[in-house]
DNA sequence: TTTGTATATTGCAATATTACGATAATAATA
DNA sequence: TATTATTATCGTAATATTGCAATATACAAA
């Protein structure tokens, strides 16, 4: 198969498993670091520092902002990355939720 | 492709990588939340409540054990999966750390 | 307009993941 | 011992992911 049976689970699960999907990649976790450390990081940046192909880390950009974690300004030929904070909050909220509710089920 | 190039990344990253890659299905997300919910859960147990067949269930409880998360005992020929809490926190705080390192980084 | 620079897209190869039927292994019970 | 119940493993098909070369696109500067 290879393809997951999603409509099988409930929404608050299927959110949890997008965003750990998405930050499941080493790359996607150096990416996001190098953005958040850099005010004005363009891609070259990324490929320069991190070490993979243009075409890999454009693609890895694109799976970040599936969960809406990436704003885009765009200065002439460049185009600079910004973390979107708020996002990444929801993004730690929901991933949060699942770890105090599962602790709290272990241990009463 | 289809491998990643892990040993281009720090420890920390491919840690952080990992765990959330394990989290990143809705099936093993599922599991885990029924195991905490219910001490003495087995895996007949979890095939019944989640719709996944027999083998599809074990491997998803091989990839969670590999980052540690369960725990074993085997009480005739029933096996009962628990959450080992610890090494849930030891995986909360990992996944923590990153968003609350990306965090500070964006706000200064 | 031509050239150069930055990023996205396409196409493809290699590998990984997901799912399940069939079967094996293990242990309790009749 | 034969049967039954529980879980693991094997084999396989379908799909997804990862990575990159080649190419396209978009914009700025010469």
């Amino acid at each position: 198969m290879g393809f997951s049976k999603k409509h099988i689970f409930d929404e608050q699960q299927n959110q949890a498993a997008l965003i750990t999907k998405v930050l499941g990649h080493p790359a996607r976790i150096s990416i996001i670091q190098h953005i958040s450390q850099n005010k004005c990081c363009n891609c070259n940046e990324l490929v320069q520092n991190i070490g993979l192909a243009q075409p890999t880390i454009s693609q890895h950009l694109n799976e970040i902002k599936k969960i809406g974690l990436l704003d885009q300004d765009a200065k002439g030929k460049n185009l600079f990355y910004s973390i979107n904070v708020e996002r990444l909050n929801d993004c730690r909220r929901v991933i949060n939720d699942f770890f105090v509710k599962t602790q709290i089920n272990c241990c009463k």
